[in-house]
RNA sequence: AACUCCAUGGUGUAACGGUAGCACAACAGAUUUUGGUUCUGUUUGUCAAGGUUCGAAUCCUUGUGGAGUUGCCA
């Protein structure tokens, strides 16, 4: 056809095309059906990014669909983050939000179609007997003692199930499908069970709910979604899916399609995982910046458009691939090195006297907010003769790669002199305290003095008397081997105990002071940071997002 | 020894029977008032064996390896 072949579509926006140009459907509606039972993590945002991206890129609409078909898990709570984590990822729904609870009724006539044409069935087996009666992946199943029941008698034992006359476990509608079948889905599935406890929107109205198979194909079609597009671990129930849409009069035909999900090193993703590290405490809650949530994403300070670009590299297939976490950290430096203004912060601080500087001078220095944006101009940072450098910074026996401070050695301070360091001071213990400098005035602003000399390092500082005072968060990777999840030992053991560091003392330039809670900024030569949600004005906070490449870590020699 | 699906550098992902490309990672070098950024270059790949074809990552067969499925969860 005449769409041009230019970027390449991953398999399901080439099946979109087809389907637009064999005019199958008018227009594109796709939908994300979580339910509501946790918190939504990364791999759902791979989820929302292609359905609300492919709305997006073919004009037509994604729907929100909270799939709430088991009370029992569910809760409103989870409704609200699930919206917050959507829209901060840059995404909306408009008018298209839904449930399947607002189906109920529906379902039920639709159940009573089938038991009316003879497809579905009332079974009082236990589910114990219902499972040996169902076989086993290489062995057929049984028929059910009640599969033969009076339609009569099927459709008055429906009834009094949804009136409430039994109790939990003591009888199931059936679909009427084949006992025999290679696939188990379609071994008479369960379609309703009876659940007598409160559902979070429609109270004690139902005591009896539709299972997810006979819901979800029946909710898609009755939103005219075209494309239903969920994970591989669904495709076994494509048949059933496809079953229920055959033998129902539903208004429209939806097509299931499924893509791989979203795993990444080093990090675990399953909600039943997650919920034990948050219950057992080894992080702080949902959000905690390590965790691999949206809302633990955003609060490290990780921007949605990153996590957006990421989602677009990574790509659809049906590949049950493992991607790596440097991916994912490399679209997050990309948008931050573009949009993070520039600052300086020592979170180790080591003092500096410069001997030769007065005592009551101040100057205010004038440093570049964002090399990537001239055009935002420059901020003025005090300097002094009482500073804070990184103790990592100095070094009294640099090995020759070292090109930062040691004694008889002149580096640049960034944006205001350059300083030579005379002397080291130690405690009893030998521990260096204070290094003594002098600096050159021919060096103002951090030019290159007349004479020529050159100097290998540009290192960052704060005055002393200016910097605020601010306890910094550093994290690392939750866990230290690559697939926590795999394997047969408990995923805990390979927590990283080290994910953690807290800095407590450390300084910062006083214009930090402005940055607001969700703004990420950079701490020039260390990383990207933000503010946390604990800060406060008078005990600021600030997580490490991502560290910038660092290429002397890597060469250093080990200590 | 059921059914369904999958297999391209270290990790992802393109190539729709016609030059195996891109990103990340790694390694060099250049630039740099961030050991950042940017730029240049290098290394590494079609699971295997047959077949069809002038030509196969792509189609066919068989193997091998992996995943999912035996909830009244979704």
């Amino acid at each position: 056809m005449t769409t041009p072949r230019s970027a390449s579509k991953d398999f399901i926006r080439e099946i979109i095309d087809e389907d637009l140009n064999s005019a199958k459907h008018d227009g594109t509606v796709t939908r994300f059906p979580p339910e509501p039972n946790g918190y939504l993590h990364i791999g759902h945002a791979k989820s929302i990014c292609l359905n609300f991206g492919i709305a997006q890129e073919y004009d037509g609409r994604c729907h929100l669909r909270f799939d709430d078909t088991n009370p029992a898990k569910e809760d409103t709570e989870y409704v609200d983050s699930i919206k917050e984590d959507i829209h901060w990822l840059g995404f909306d729904w408009g008018d298209h939000l839904y449930f399947a609870s607002d189906y109920f009724e529906k379902l039920f006539e639709w159940a009573v179609h089938l038991i009316e044409n003879g497809k579905a069935y009332v079974d009082d087996q236990s589910s114990d007997e219902m499972r040996s009666g169902r076989g086993d992946l290489q062995n057929p199943g049984t028929d059910s003692p009640f599969r033969n029941r009076p339609l009569k008698e099927n459709l008055d034992l429906f009834d009094r199930m949804r009136a409430g006359e039994f109790k939990d476990g003591e009888k199931v509608l059936r679909a009427k499908i084949d006992m025999a079948h290679p696939n188990l889905n379609m071994r008479d599935p369960v379609i309703y069970r009876i659940v007598h406890t409160e559902h979070h929107r429609t109270g004690d109205t139902w005591c009896i709910y539709p299972m997810y198979d006979f819901t979800h194909g029946q909710s898609d079609a009755l939103e005219y979604v075209t494309h239903s597009l969920c994970t591989l671990e669904f495709e076994n129930h494509r048949p059933l899916y496809e079953w229920f849409l055959e033998n129902l009069p539903v208004p429209s035909r939806p097509r299931q399609i499924e893509f791989s999900r979203l795993s990444l090193n080093y990090t675990v993703m399953s909600k039943r995982k997650l919920l034990q590290l948050v219950e057992e405490n080894y992080v702080s809650g949902w959000n905690d910046p390590r965790m691999p949530t949206i809302s633990g994403i955003r609060r490290r300070g990780y921007p949605a458009e990153a996590i957006r670009n990421f989602c677009k590299t990574i790509g659809i297939t049906k590949f049950k691939s493992t991607n790596d976490i440097s991916l994912l950290e490399s679209s997050v430096r990309e948008v931050l090195n573009a949009d993070a203004s520039r600052f300086m912060a020592v979170l180790k601080p080591l003092k500096v006297v410069i001997t030769n500087y007065p005592e009551d001078q101040v100057e205010q220095f004038d440093a570049v907010i964002n090399p990537e944006k001239p055009e935002l101009g420059t901020r003025k940072v005090p300097f002094s003769r009482e500073l804070f450098i990184e103790q990592d910074d100095f070094m009294e026996d640099a090995p020759k790669k070292f090109f930062r401070l040691t004694v008889g050695k002149e580096v640049r301070f960034r944006c205001a002199y350059w300083i030579r360091c005379n002397e080291v001071i130690k405690d009893d213990d030998g521990n260096v305290t204070e290094l003594r400098c002098t600096y050159d005035p021919e060096t103002r602003g951090g030019e290159n003095p007349p004479d020529g000399r050159k100097v290998k390092a540009t290192i960052h500082w704060v005055s002393a008397d200016h910097a605020l005072d601010a306890e910094v968060r550093l994290y690392d990777r939750l866990f230290n081997t690559e697939s926590p999840d795999s394997g047969d030992s408990n995923f805990l053991e390979h927590l990283n105990s080290d994910s953690l560091e807290i800095l407590p003392a450390a300084k910062l330039e006083p214009n930090l002071a402005d940055v607001a809670v969700g703004e990420t900024v950079q701490f020039e030569r260390l990383g990207y940071f933000c503010v946390d949600i604990e800060s406060s004005d008078e005990s600021p906070v600030f997580n490490r997002t991502v560290g910038l490449r660092d290429s002397w870590a890597k060469a250093k020699p080990k200590s």
